[in-house]
DNA sequence: ATTTATGCAAAACTTTTGCATGGGA
DNA sequence: TCCCATGCAAAAGTTTTGCATAAAT
């Protein structure tokens, strides 16, 4: 048994094939630590290995969020979302309103709101993403 | 003084220009609360004010989202965003992951961990998104 | 009056699709 | 072997830009 990914086996577990293309997009979004725009993947993917193509990216990338192993997110200037990994369901940042720096952490304590969202909406709940916005220290001091 | 749109105030005291385009991309996004796209939006201008451009309603759009008024953000099914307002600084909702239908709720009851995050990280936060993600009750009963 | 913002249309990107072929299970 | 997934390249969308003009302050 091969120490891997424990995403390949939610691939496994659906059905889905183990193929080069997807296990390179895995291999680049889990070292970036998430936050790469779909052009940044496409270039870290060609650089690992030039023979996945452009289209299988975005396939990936689709069907890794409907998974809910990725979430897309909408940052900077333009309309192209970063990815970042939804591992174990969520996923917290704070991004710089003025730098953009992406400061990820865990320990987000929403359990106890989960348990009572699913009981006022009478739904269940599988994961969540929460993103605060602010002004980091660098900023702020950059500011003043 | 006119009763107005307190998002209206925003853009005034930034500086920015009262115009016609912004006004109807505002009506647009409060009408619909939320969850509009962009072609959506264009879309609903072009009904209520035939002469505003597709280019100015991305810039109104862009203008919007770096003021915090609005944010984007990604639905299942396609790559372009829904906009969400950010009345208050901040939104949450709930997405079903079948139906994608999306439930907005207040009182997240985040003030505590936002002001334990600007010490801990030394920042300045101004607002949040927080989004679940999950099967809402109909789609529970009809895959049962 | 002064600028900022607009509308238009073209250019630039990004994402999706169709189809023959290759690679996992 | 079977058929899902891929690579390619073209098509389809979406967003951005340049510039002359209009409209806010």
């Amino acid at each position: 048994m091969n120490k891997q990914s424990p995403y390949i086996q939610i691939l496994r577990e659906h059905g889905h094939r183990i193929t080069q293309a997807r296990r390179i997009v895995l291999r680049v979004i889990e070292d970036a630590a998430g936050h790469y725009t779909s052009a940044q993947i496409i270039q870290a993917v060609e650089a690992l290995d030039p023979r996945v193509g452009r289209a299988s990216v975005f396939r990936a990338l689709e069907l890794f969020t409907r998974l809910g192993i990725l979430r897309p997110t909408y940052i900077r200037g333009g309309m192209t979302p970063v990815y970042v990994l939804m591992s174990g369901g969520h996923h917290h940042h704070v991004i710089c309103s003025e730098c953009q720096v992406i400061h990820d952490f865990d320990d987000c304590g929403l359990d106890d709101m989960t348990r009572q969202l699913e009981t006022r909406l009478n739904l269940r709940i599988d994961g969540h993403l929460l993103e605060f916005y602010g002004v980091c220290a660098d900023c702020q001091a950059a500011d003043a």
